[in-house]
DNA sequence: TGAGTACATGAACAGTTGCTCATATATTTA
DNA sequence: TAAATATATGAGCAACTGTTCATGTACTCA
């Protein structure tokens, strides 16, 4: 349990949260991490969620894989993308949920 | 208490979310609104925060009250911004708590 | 009113971003 | 091995971002 008045004066750790909360800042990015948060998925599954084309998902999931927030595995001619962690869970939960208030939206 | 996979399937909330995450991407954002949390503040210190010019604390303080994310009153000569809600400090504490963890930071 | 202080704004610019297109690599099956 | 499928990569480019510089506005006090 830190203290978070004394993470605030570590730059490295302030330069960190910047670069999470950067990956989650693109619309592409957020919709490929939020249906990786459902389940595992291969590059085909993921371009039916999103409306760009292939190369575009695999750069993005290049650059989410080097910030370490999703895994890679092969499986035959697929590669099977997973969240890397529980805190970019928890992340997309936090932010969808204070999206949501602030915009007010219908439960159904 | 809304569910995730609900909410990911609403364009218009995961973009406020996104929009969210990228007020809090950028490093001198993020500096500007970590010394808020500690309570209100004035421009003048929050240039002593962080590294960069008044003109451009001023121009991400135009950018995070534009988006909500904080608010302001005028106080004679100086102008005192504070956190606009509670969603903020949160999401900054999770961020910083996980990117603490990421990066092993020692805890003093 | 005039000078001084505090903050905001517009223009301009270098650096970055996310995309598409074309092509390369890896794997399976015939 | 050749063709087909699945994914990755590099180049190139339009759009966006964060900054500084110069200047404008708002308020206070003498």
């Amino acid at each position: 349990m830190s203290d978070a008045s004394a993470l605030l004066k570590n730059d490295d750790v302030v330069y960190a949260a910047t670069q999470i909360f950067d990956a989650l800042s693109d619309f592409t990015r957020f919709q490929i991490l939020g249906a990786l948060s459902l389940g595992e998925k291969g590059v085909s599954e993921l371009q039916e969620v999103t409306s760009v084309s292939q190369s575009a998902i695999s750069h993005q999931l290049r650059l989410l894989r080097d910030r370490g927030l999703v895994t890679a595995r092969r499986d035959g001619q697929r590669v099977i993308y997973s969240l890397a962690d529980a805190h970019v869970t928890t992340l997309l939960n936090v932010g969808l949920e204070h999206a949501a208030e602030d915009a007010h939206v219908e439960c159904v």
